[in-house]
RNA sequence: GGGCGCAUAGCUCAGGGGUAGAGCACCCGCCUUACAAGCGGGUUGGCCCUGGUUCAAAUCCAGGUGCGCCCACCA
């Protein structure tokens, strides 16, 4: 790029204009790729894969913009830097889309039989899965697409396989029947944590079982499932139905006799201290049966109709309520009047519809051996969660885990790996072995769940179960970057399998990620839930096309704490528009000026007061951006590097340097050009990795780069300590009073309703024989005051903390406001000095050494009685001045 | 039923034992040639309540209130 085309740039960032071109170009270059045989520490993060039905929101971004500011800032140290990107095949959730598909040309599934189905979901994911891998692009995500990968794929397909016959063959998986939460809808089964729990307005009915002195009441909010009652339990120890353990009640409208048990479970507190047992249809009965050796009777089917043969027989499960516990009353079983009750209830987190517990024969994980491994990985330090008070929640969950569902009853997703053959027999069939020949042999016709692959991606995706160069490169990854709402669905299991399937690692090694980056959801603008059925949702895509990928990025990045939610709307948005644009005509003012970029500083010597100043503030926000990295802070990154721009770049330094750069002294300028060069070249690098399009466009104009991709990042490196101006207080001190008194003037200024340009009458002293005496010609420009003679002599003096200002205003138009702010500082100074007082006194009576802090607070002391003296001097002057 | 978190400006939030902060909003004044997507100045606060520790509490502690969130097989 010419110099004539470098300040062509228009006066108003256009991030259309800008943004796919660039894009393009990265890929293009294969600047995005990692290349495993690249000498260099190793840095890569594994994409949460988005379900192949899902398309970028809100949630997404955040996550890829904070993965991808990790990834680039890594890239620019010189790690070897890989961002995995991929998909999840989201078993539930993909069968829903196309079922309903089929549905409204008036198909199920079942027509088309489970071959031709499975045939038909890949033919949809080809045309219109993976939208969002298209829309990650309009992001700027800087992934290896070369290493793209799926859930369903070969390799991961054969990861599955592997790792289930080793659970198998470790005795961690087996298959049993257990209740399991069913969806009556969904017509499969579902682990714990696809079920969610909502509080429920229901009903207890007490009912009486047995006749006479040998009847026992029983309370229940499901009055349907007596059907399938084979018990009725009490605590061991309750007295008042110690003579009916070991006998039997009658068991109204079926008149079979079930006994009553003793069990521990039972709270002798709640109800009438008697429960009704159903085996088939209650976790708890469940486990009660199996104590006392009670049968279970499944009394509905998988769509939740009552099968009992009978009067309810055909009924659903809710219109079976009604009619049963009409029947009992008809018969005088109900014992008092229906109490209204809340409890939760269990909804299918993908439909709604709400759970059946239910009778099974499913394949379980047992969890225990895995989930105390996962568990110890936080406990010593081989992970680190972010924020740490998110490891509480982890560990409670881990401990107390219950063994995990893993078949589906689904045609979508790794079909389980099992053959039964004739007499009962079963074998589980490993990556490239044979199934077992013959005709009597099946397979097991469910599939996993979809979180089964899932918690196999941070190595799956690598190459796993090949001992790739891949695998050995970036295994452990080194972040995992995800909203704290999937802690246990994925982060907790991958912990499981990471450390499973990499058990013969050094288990500082065999971990999954070494830290864990939970960052919060996305909330509106008044921190509300974003919901569809609300309409509060905002579409990332719109913003990106309003106001730009950067804009949109800045936007979540600068709301991002660690585990905070964020709130954002258009306002925030706008101001990172805004910020965009401001950057853009900043580097845009250098490159107008001739600014270049110095293979070297210029001398120090040469170097002007406010150089020294804006490079010491430089160092300054580098080394505290450099901190902030490593504490996942990205909201306060954004922050610190947008004051630093806009506050102290554009509103000082660049108003500064026109003095500089339109003065007499040729010399100056040019260090000035360098100087503006550096700086922007600087700044231009550490934001790159939130706001990537626009910092490339400038950075390329600025510098003649190839990409501020491939620069280096300005703070630590890879194995190398920051190259960095150091701080310069002096010079921080200096344009610190600098800034003190030229706003002393304009808040002056502005009191009195003098208009800018406009000199300030009537001042006194001057500033010759301070260090500001040099920066006159830069105060006045600052001041708009051109010509000399003007009056403008403000007063100052040195102390300590550097210049104090005075200006005389014995001559102001406006006293009574002068007056008012005098006094406001008056009560500030007195405050303060009465403080610093109690401090001494304090600091005495504790016989505390005079060390730095006592004389620190003694100068303050002393600064403080210097004012209110200076203060009162002149209130007092006023009131002459007025009477 | 357990566990966790949060209450600070009109809004969204940061901060944190010693003079209350940011962005947006609002008010006043500016088209000052990098930028009106801009510049300068300004206003706004019982830092939820009650106690405790301390010379000093918005900050630490206890309790309360109000909101979130997570987990949960007491019918």
């Amino acid at each position: 790029m010419t110099a004539d085309q470098r300040i062509q740039l228009p006066p108003q960032y256009s991030p259309g204009d800008v943004e796919g071109r660039r894009y393009q170009d990265w890929v293009a270059r294969g600047l995005f790729h990692a290349d495993v045989s690249a000498p260099g520490p190793a840095y890569c993060i594994v994409i949460p894969p988005p379900n192949v039905t899902g398309s970028l929101h809100m949630g997404h971004a955040l996550d890829h913009t904070l993965i991808d500011a990790l990834i680039r800032r890594r890239r620019m140290q010189g790690y070897v830097t890989l961002w995995l990107p991929g998909m999840d095949h989201a078993g539930i959730a993909t069968q829903n889309v196309v079922e309903r598909e089929l549905a409204s040309q008036g198909l199920s599934r079942h027509d088309l039989g489970r071959e031709a189905f499975v045939e038909r979901v890949w033919q949809w994911k080809a045309e219109s899965g993976g939208k969002i891998l298209g829309q990650m692009r309009r992001l700027g995500d800087s992934v290896d697409w070369s290493r793209e990968r799926f859930t369903m794929d070969e390799g991961l397909s054969r990861a599955v396989l592997t790792i289930f016959k080793r659970l198998y063959d470790d005795g961690l998986i087996y298959r049993a029947e257990r209740i399991i939460n069913w969806c009556p809808r969904c017509l499969t089964a579902l682990s714990d944590i696809e079920v969610e729990h909502d509080d429920e307005d229901g009903e207890l009915t007490s009912i009486r079982y047995g006749d006479g002195p040998d009847s026992v009441v029983v309370a229940t909010t499901r009055p349907e499932t007596m059907l399938g009652d084979t018990a009725v339990a009490v605590h061991p120890d309750d007295p008042r139905y110690a003579h009916l353990v070991g006998r039997e009640v009658e068991l109204p409208l079926s008149g079979r006799r079930i006994p009553v048990v003793a069990d521990p479970h039972v709270d002798p507190e709640f109800g009438t201290g008697a429960v009704k047992v159903t085996p088939a249809h209650d976790p708890d009965d469940f486990e009660i049966g199996r104590r006392h050796d009670l049968p279970s009777l499944s009394i509905m089917d998988e769509r939740g109709v009552i099968t009992v043969p009978g009067p309810f027989e055909g009924l659903d499960r809710f219109e079976a309520r009604p009619a049963v516990v009409a029947a009992l009353r008809e018969q005088g079983r109900i014992v008092s009047e229906t109490r209204p009750y809340v409890h939760a209830v269990g909804h299918c987190s993908r439909c709604g519809t709400i759970v059946e517990p239910r009778l099974s024969l499913q394949w379980f994980v047992k969890v225990e051996p895995l989930a105390k491994a996962a568990g110890d990985a936080v406990r010593d330090g081989r992970v680190k969660i972010h924020p740490a008070e998110m490891a509480v929640r982890y560990f409670d969950w881990v401990d107390n885990m219950h063994d995990w569902c893993i078949s589906r009853q689904l045609w979508w997703g790794h079909r389980i790996p099992v053959w039964y053959g004739p007499g009962g027999e079963v074998r589980v069939v490993g990556p490239g072995e044979q199934p077992p020949a013959g005709g009597d042999w099946r397979q097991d016709p469910d599939v996993l769940d979809t979180w089964f692959s899932s918690a196999l991606w941070p190595f799956s995706t690598l190459g796993w179960p090949d001992d790739t160069e891949d695998l050995r490169r970036f295994y452990p990854t080194s972040v995992l970057v995800t909203g704290y709402d999937i802690l246990f669905f994925w982060v907790a299991r991958m912990m499981m399998f990471g450390l499973y399937a990499m058990g013969d690692h050094d288990p500082a090694e065999a971990v999954p990620f070494r830290h864990v980056f939970l960052h919060g959801l996305i909330r509106d603008a008044h921190g509300r839930k974003m919901s569809k059925s609300r309409g509060n949702t905002v579409d990332p895509l719109d913003w990106i096309d309003r106001f730009g990928a950067d804009a949109t990025r800045f936007t979540l990045a600068r709301g991002a704490s660690p585990g905070g939610d964020i709130a954002i709307g258009e306002e925030w948005v706008t101001g990172a528009r805004n910020f965009c644009n401001k950057l853009w005509n900043a580097t845009r003012f250098a490159l107008l000026n001739g600014a270049t970029v110095p293979d070297a500083l210029p001398a120090a010597t040469s170097l002007a007061t406010a150089d020294r100043w804006i490079l010491s503030r430089l160092a300054a926000v580098t080394a505290e951006v450099d901190e902030l990295y490593e504490q996942f802070e990205f909201g306060k990154i954004c922050e610190a590097l947008y004051h630093f721009a806009w506050d102290e770049v554009c509103d000082w330094y660049l108003e500064l340097a026109k003095a500089a750069l339109s003065g007499p002294d040729g010399q100056a300028g040019q260090v000035t050009r360098e100087v503006l060069g550096y700086l922007f070249d600087r700044l231009l690098r550490l934001l790159h990795p939130v706001i990537p399009f626009v910092t490339e466009e400038l950075w390329t104009a600025l510098t003649g780069g190839p990409s501020v991709m491939t620069a280096a990042w300005p703070g630590e490196r890879a194995g190398e300590a920051a190259a960095q101006p150091a701080r310069d207080m002096a010079a921080e001190a200096e344009i610190g009073s600098l800034m003190a008194l030229v706003t002393e003037v304009r808040r002056f200024r502005s009191d009195q309703g003098l208009r800018p340009g406009q000199p300030v009458p009537a001042m006194l002293g001057g500033i010759g024989g301070t260090p500001l005496a040099a920066h006159e010609g830069a105060i006045r420009s600052l001041l708009r005051l051109t010509s000399p003679g003007d009056g403008f002599t403000p007063t100052a003096s040195l102390d300590a903390e550097g210049v104090t200002v005075e200006l005389d205003t014995a001559a102001t138009i406006d006293v009574a406001a002068e007056r008012r702010r005098m006094e406001k500082d008056l009560a500030a100074a007195r405050k303060d000095a009465d403080q610093a007082e109690r401090k001494l006194a304090n600091d005495a009576f504790l016989a505390k050494a005079p060390g730095e802090v006592v004389d620190e607070t003694r100068r303050r002391l002393e600064a403080a009685r210097a004012d209110i003296a200076r203060i009162s001097g002149r209130v007092a002057a006023l009131s002459r001045g007025e009477a």
